[in-house]
DNA sequence: AAGTCGAATGTGACTTTATCACTGAAGTGG
DNA sequence: CCACTTCAGTGATAAAGTCACATTCGACTT
């Protein structure tokens, strides 16, 4: 179990009968924890790993929305979970994942009774507005290029970066030719290093 | 005071309290309830009018995200209050609007004692993250010229519309000669009949 | 080791959207 | 009726998206 878990706010009372009546499950990356058009089973409260949340477009686009880490409830679960309306995005583990699942009564009784829980949720959901928001930024403002260097920076940290172009376009919500052509300029002025899946950041600057 | 409000699910005593310390206020048209960067002093509950939430990107162009009407709580304000962050965002109001500022104290207590009302507000949370999702795609994937057809219909129910291109831009998230070409080209296909700030839709079919 | 095949990448041609820099037209208040 | 502000129109150019196809890489087979 996770370290710093929401759990953690609850009571002994309540955490027991929580870790009684919810799931602990596993899942590896790659796995698809829900996909749109489905219907809610369970509240994913993820413990550890890493899941994007993704949706396509009627276009067959697609864009990564956000991320859910250690301590995230899933949101979009909740909503689905109240209104019974199905799913529009879809989840998929990127790392490893582990990811409690509560039943609805079992967070109901939560939500009634703890007001760590509560406020958890609460933090949840204003990450995910906040995120979202952003993103509406981001794709409705700002310029394709300066985006993809963004991108290619937040994760150049730890060596090379391995991702497909077509992979990479769904990050950013564009196409992968759009995405090709950049990284192609980009190597041009001998900011990375192209090979297959993989990108290497040399020489860009924040 | 609104039918169907998300205070007819409190108990008399939660009711009665909550009306005493929160003030409900009014605004009128073009009133800026919030804007980006300040902080946030109470929680807006709206009871009725509109006011649509928007946010500028640095590079100046602004977007609407979402409206606010009857019976919903101001989700971004829930977050600042909670994180003790600014808003990113503005909100404005357009019909003249009659709002109850919540403190902060009440709406702990409200979250506590009242399933309702937690209810309430999980459902308004839902809403705002499906509006924001829904436009994350709009505007990551679909084409302009649909995007203002749709919105011209939209609004065209009863009568002209009464706007500039100028704020149908802020609508779209696009830069206003987008919209102005695109209309005039809608009025070259008779679908429009345009004049300054008002558009009169004629044979636009959905 | 050579051949095969699918996934990944490259690219030209063209359309749509965004940006910049203006011009002109329509209402508004003196 | 005039000055002024706000709103709208437009050409030129750049960025991004779309379509169609060519090429290349690497894994797996034989």
């Amino acid at each position: 179990m996770a370290r710093h878990s929401i759990l953690d706010r609850l009571n002994d009372t309540l955490r027991k009968e929580t870790l009684e009546k919810a799931r602990v499950m596993q899942f590896p990356p790659g796995q698809i924890l829900f996909s749109a058009g489905q219907h809610c089973h369970g509240l994913p409260l993820v413990i550890g790993g890493r899941v994007k949340v993704q949706m396509t477009g009627v276009s067959g686009h697609s864009i990564v929305l956000y991320r859910m880490e250690a301590d995230d409830i899933c949101t979009l679960s909740i909503g689905c979970l109240m209104t019974g309306r199905a799913y529009r995005a879809e989840a998929v583990v990127e790392e490893g994942a582990e990811a409690l699942m509560i039943p609805r009564g079992v967070f109901d009784r939560l939500m009634d009774q703890s007001a760590g829980f509560r406020l958890g949720i609460m933090e949840s959901y204003g990450r995910r507005l906040d995120d979202l928001m952003l993103l509406v930024e981001e794709v409705a403002f700002r310029r394709m290029d300066k985006r993809l260097e963004e991108w290619l920076l937040s994760r150049a940290a730890r060596g090379p970066v391995v991702i497909t172009h077509q992979a990479l376009a769904v990050e950013l919500g564009t196409a992968r030719e759009v995405v090709s052509r950049l990284l192609k300029e980009l190597e041009r002025r001998d900011m990375v290093k192209l090979s297959r899946g993989r990108i290497e950041v040399t020489g860009l600057l924040r």
